[in-house]
DNA sequence: CTGTTAGCGCTTTCAC
DNA sequence: GTGAAAGCGCTAACAG
């Protein structure tokens, strides 16, 4: 029933009634809508028109199905409430986009149940997974790379398996947040971080501290938020502010973080912030240049990173068997008033 | 080339596969797979041990080639900086896959080409649209319309024609903010809005100004920002600084306002919060709670609001033809020291 | 409840 | 460069 009268404007419009009002094939209209196609100017001319004049839109789906590229990517994230985080997405979402491929984006939490998420992927045929979540259920990502479907991941250690990585310079980060804070005069270090760090946040420390050492910079105090978040860098500021109070510089592992730790010294001290304390941390979201934080830390740009894993994922797909590929993206150090002489 | 020994496991395993390992039909397989099927549980059985086996999944492009269920589903969203659209688009994406329906986010920009956006959701077949962007292209929803893709709009006007709609109660709460802040002891009113107000914003200041007059409480004076978002709220700080500062009592149109709003205050006055002045906003965004803002404002439930209009949706698709719907969902105020009486 | 028979809309050899 | 034919993997009628 409702297939003749139903709506205003019919859907269903088919490659066949195209090719009928061209007076071509429906080869010629298939060709037409192909990028590397073969046709000559003036079929694809009579084409475009008829497609116009009908509003034909060639069915992705009916494609796929044959050509195998469903142009869909995964993109597998969590943790949206960190600006970090949601601005990844963002950026990832529109890159794909732009080069015509469509994010399917599916948030999980740590112990949620992968076989569905997998699941899913597979259904649709998916050309791509990206995986920006700290805490990736491996299973996915084992079967994705067991079932040849091409996956970047981003920030991430290496896997057991050979797989495509971006990474941000966590080495750099680390190195910089120490040069800058003995720079800026601090010379009792520590760092915030998690219960439970990732391994892009471990790479940090373990560079922020041999930085230290090589400074002579020496024991760097550790302080431990449980989540990576406002929270947790609001109750290791607890730590300092009890236990620590000589500590005069300190690197956390994200803006986020460094944004509780600070709003712990403005509240819970009060510290001054440059004066009695210097403050660095790691990705510049937009709340680290608000003046109430000015915050120095050192940019990850969430445009560039993305541009460079879809171009990984892109080459993936074109080349199924080259060797997996690791890109390291340069940080940049933004220098704000938390890390100012005074 | 590379179908025969390419990978370590073998993809493409089909439902003809399975029905042979099974010994049974086709249509057995798809009816073990298909909600509402009608197989012997002996069948099933049989079909899932197959499954199971060869690894077989339900190639869902080709199912829905047929049966015109993509349950594909296009978020079309905006301004993911704002927290409060971050975790609109994280409660979307949760509860669709939870229904077994996929999002496909599509981020807009104001200005940007809709017509690709429109192309993408049509070659897609998509199940329906979720359009929770503040400035969506009219020629989006309009085309989604004519074309019967199914579609809810988040939080906005009604447009020409008649189209699903849940709203937040934006009366309520711009006459529970004139209420809230009267009963805290202001005075004398003022609201934070923008330069291009979208609808519901509009809604929540007409209905805020009316009950200020009911409250005897007039003028009520107007601050702009250009943007929604924390520089707006910011810059309207300003405008009170230097030429209202009689004002005792703000509404800001949204919390990412607030913020502005508040640490402009906070720097450029400074202004006491409660003491010297009282704000209240709306959406409940984390940082409303930070203990830095302690932020009086009225919730609106990102995830309650998701499965609202989830359910909306697939009722839609269920019923094309139904009357267009309008829920609207209740808002709560959440008492913080930013309206404490002194 | 089950198998058989037709396609869904498209791309892609393959001759011409 | 173009058309005809042959499916991609699946579901939905239809008999049995």
């Amino acid at each position: 029933m409702a297939t003749e009268k139903e709506g205003p404007s019919h859907r269903k419009v088919t490659s066949v009634d195209v090719a009928k009002l061209a007076g071509v094939s429906r080869s010629a209209v298939s060709r037409t809508f192909t990028a590397d196609a073969s046709v000559s100017k003036q079929t694809r001319e009579k084409v475009l028109r008829a497609a116009q004049e009908l509003g034909y839109r060639v069915n992705k789906l009916a494609s796929s199905l044959i050509s195998n590229r469903s142009d869909l990517v995964g993109i597998i994230a969590s943790n949206m409430d960190n600006p970090f985080r949601a601005q990844q997405v963002e950026s990832l979402s529109r890159v794909l986009l732009s080069r015509g491929l469509k994010p399917i984006l599916l948030l999980v939490e740590g112990a949620e149940d992968p076989s569905q998420i997998i699941g899913m992927l597979l259904e649709y045929n998916v050309s791509g997974v990206i995986v920006t979540s700290d805490t990736p259920p491996q299973s996915i990502c084992q079967e994705c790379i067991t079932l040849g479907v091409p996956m970047v991941l981003v920030n991430k250690a290496e896997s057991a398996t050979d797989v495509d990585r971006v990474l941000l310079d966590n080495h750099k980060s680390g190195v910089l947040a120490a040069i800058t804070l003995y720079e800026s005069g601090a010379r009792e270090m520590a760092f915030v971080t998690t219960e439970h760090p990732s391994y892009s946040l471990n790479v940090r420390i373990a560079s922020f501290i041999k930085q230290c050492e090589k400074l002579g910079l020496t024991p760097v105090t550790q302080l431990t938020g449980k989540l990576q978040n406002y929270q947790g860098g609001m109750s290791a500021c607890g730590q300092y502010l009890t236990k620590h109070r000589t500590v005069d510089g300190v690197f956390c592992v994200s803006d986020y973080m460094a944004l509780g730790f600070l709003d712990g010294l403005r509240l819970n001290g009060p510290v001054e912030v440059p004066a009695q304390m210097k403050v660095i941390s790691c990705d510049d979201i937009p709340q680290a240049s608000w003046p109430i934080y000015e915050l120095t830390t050192i940019r990850q740009d969430t445009h560039k990173l993305a541009v460079v894993v879809v171009d990984v994922l892109q080459e993936r797909i074109k080349q199924p068997n080259n060797p997996a590929a690791v890109k390291i993206l340069d940080v940049e150090l933004v220098h704000r008033n938390s890390t100012a002489t005074v």
